[in-house]
DNA sequence: TTTATAGATGCAATGGAAGTGCATTTAGTG
DNA sequence: CACTAAATGCACTTCCATTGCATCTATAAA
């Protein structure tokens, strides 16, 4: 059986023809990718349709959202046994300004962020945005 | 003079009737508000209007934008001698998942974040979500 | 005071993206 | 094959940001 189809079942997704379509397409991108990448990649294909697989696939933690501050969602596969958990796998993002593109830095986790008294973190979101490596020049 | 007047004068915004109303307003909230929230809480207010009040607003360093992750871009008052500079006026944001307030932690300025070799950070976007002293029960 | 001009405002419209309702098709199960 | 739940396709809606252009207003020059 195919590597796609086994990281499917393993998550209780029934490997579809799109879905292992969508599953290649991002796990081949280095970078995160919005609902209308994917959408322009694959000709015929129907946003709704992608929308949803994406929603399930984040639903049954075989990818994370990233809101990088652009107005689009975009998309990543987690790594290897990720529970998406706060000081565990959350980890920063970063949004170049001049190639656009979003990356998870997955090596750097989120570091713990003291609060005031009666707060209670549930969730954290941490876009660094500047300069990525191929386009600072150094 | 007007204390409210001074403030737009000495960030060279013309005072007008509405931009008085608008800081005013913020001012007196303690928590980051949304233009929606300012539309409706003026009866017989132009959207546009006060969308351009706040970019006049954010342009001269009067507000400063807040990107909570709900998809509507807040806003608030910046303190006094802010320059909205990284490592020195960036400070956290905190969204409540219960109220759905968003509140500005000043105090709590953004940790240095080490980078991968080549990154360059340019501006910096933290948001904890959780549950705020009043939700929190404790 | 009149006039010129830049700036502010009002109104209409656009565009991007997320999200939903429902009909139809497809794929497993007995 | 027949039944049923899941997946897909299409149409439509909603929300928010943003722009173009006409009009109004305030300030400063004549
Ligand atoms: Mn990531
Ligand atoms: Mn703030
Ligand atoms: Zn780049
Ligand atoms: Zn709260």
């Amino acid at each position: 059986m195919d590597k796609l189809e086994k990281t499917l079942e393993s998550r209780t997704v029934r490997p579809t023809a799109m879905r292992l379509l969508v599953l290649k397409f991002l796990l081949q991108k280095k970078v995160a990718v919005s609902l209308t990448n994917i959408e322009e990649y694959f000709d015929n294909s129907e946003r709704t349709t992608l929308y949803r697989t994406l929603k399930t696939f984040e639903e049954n933690g075989i990818v994370h959202q990233i809101d990088d501050g652009t107005g689009t969602i975009k998309y990543a596969v987690c790594e290897e046994n990720c529970n998406c958990e706060l000081e565990q796998d959350l980890h920063l993002h970063f949004y170049c300004n001049n190639c656009d593109e979003t990356v998870c830095l997955t090596e750097y986790k989120i570091p713990h962020i003291n609060l005031p008294e009666g707060y209670l973190a549930e969730n954290v979101n941490l876009v660094i945005k500047g300069l990525c490596e191929k386009c600072s020049g150094h």
